[in-house]
DNA sequence: AGATATTTGTTCGTATGTATT
DNA sequence: TAATACATACGAACAAATATC
């Protein structure tokens, strides 16, 4: 029994670049850092890790991508805890969901549960300032687009709309898989093709669907914010599935 | 306008490092490269971007962390593109949210909905290996445990059950969504607590829930996957919330 | 406003570890 | 076993950013 230098099992070498993440995740644990308090500066995690400045930044870059620190120049600069923003956590996970195949039909299927959820959840703490947001956001896109620029920006603005809505819930978690949910669409390939064209769609229904919402989340009527958002997502479920359908469509005979 | 080398508006100033991580992605992603090919290696990063081993390395850190590349020592070796595993999209997702305050009400709003429609997309594709699966899972936790352990092995076990129906819908989101649901009630401080406290609650309710499931996912009868859900789902709730009050109190108690 | 001190960011050369042949 | 090809780790020197005086 005198081989204690590698382990009967030894799965996996741990490299020293992770062992370093590893132990200054723990210290930021047990020492219950939060946001804004400071690491040790790159020297002294060079003397307490007694490892190369190389590898303690690697290790503190690995840190910065998860989200985890910043990190400053100058005196008094350092790492600092740092709390991830929203679009960096929907940025990171976009690369999960890069390799994978994501319908516009996967996408719906969740707004049309998620959305008139968090419609109500928000409605319990909008305020005058955030109706006027919404009417902002509307004013964008209640008039034809007068080239392919605006055209491209109404529908962004449209999304932006449910964004806003979204925002004023205070799950935390239903708000960012709905901003993510809304993200997709303006990220998404298939849906730029859509988005692009000249649509064949009543497009005041949304709107109105919209002043009805607005209406409704004034009047905190819980059951018609709820419904008005469910017949919305229904229609624009509806709306996308039939344009991707014409596009689809188009393509196929153009291969003949 | 000789002045080009700094825009006019120059609002943030890009890191070598960072220059070079988008560089790399931007290849990635013009020469369309797939999991499993390999990007230049380290001697040819620098010279292409002309910059230290160290940057480089960093860089190549950044995107190891982002879960688009892994790297392999020796002949052959270099970095390769890589597709994130969903634990690791997990893990990114759960820094966002650790500073961030999320109860187990914010979760079965979640689960409420979605548990239910996962449960009926997993119906259509579930074969007889996956019912048996579920069975040998309910086989963990069908009887009183012996120790502090076994209790606790039980009750993860209890939500294994429902990541692997969930595992066998093909919504891609909706799937990483249920799952990273039932893993923050595994890791949740608050659920750790009450798991430990041996309940006042009629375990074998929810085992029966789980029987009647299963019958209807055999039975490929959707009605009844998605009420048995959606009866299971809040019946969990009810017990999770209750058994937190009870802890709370508890707590309140012992505070005079 | 400018000089200075402090701290991270970048470079380079070298040495070590690891997997393939 | 040895040679080879690659990543990993080290450390000293220098550059850039920034707070303070």
């Amino acid at each position: 029994m005198s081989t204690d230098k590698s382990s009967v099992i030894d799965p996996v070498r741990i490299k020293r670049t992770d062992e370093i993440v590893n132990a200054i995740k723990e210290t930021i644990m047990a020492d219950n850092l939060t946001p804004g308090d400071r690491l040790p500066q790159e020297k002294d995690l060079i003397e307490r890790y007694s490892a190369s400045k190389s590898t303690v930044r690697e290790a503190l870059k690995s840190l910065e991508v998860q989200g985890l620190i910043r990190t400053k120049t100058g005196p008094g600069g350092g790492a600092f805890i740092d709390s991830m923003t929203e679009s960096r956590a929907m940025s990171l996970l976009s690369n999960y969901l890069f390799t994978r195949e994501i319908s516009i039909k996967d996408i719906y299927t969740l707004r049309k549960l998620l959305e008139p959820v968090v419609a109500v959840s928000a409605m319990e703490n909008i305020d005058s300032a955030g109706i006027q947001k919404l009417y902002d956001i509307i004013a964008i896109y209640d008039h034809e687009p007068a080239d392919e620029d605006e055209r491209w920006q109404q529908r962004m603005a449209e999304l932006d709309f449910h964004t806003v809505v979204a925002s004023y819930s205070d799950n935390v978690l239903l708000v960012f898989i709905c901003h993510f949910l809304q993200r997709l669409l303006k990220d998404l390939a298939v849906c730029k093709d859509i988005y692009l064209k000249p649509e064949p769609v009543d497009r005041c229904q949304g709107i109105e669907y919209q002043y009805q919402l607005i209406e409704a989340l004034r009047r905190k009527n819980a059951q018609k914010v709820q419904a008005v958002m469910e017949a919305h997502m229904n229609y624009a479920e509806h709306v996308m599935l039939e344009l991707q359908a014409t596009l689809q469509e188009r393509f196929l005979s153009e291969e003949r």
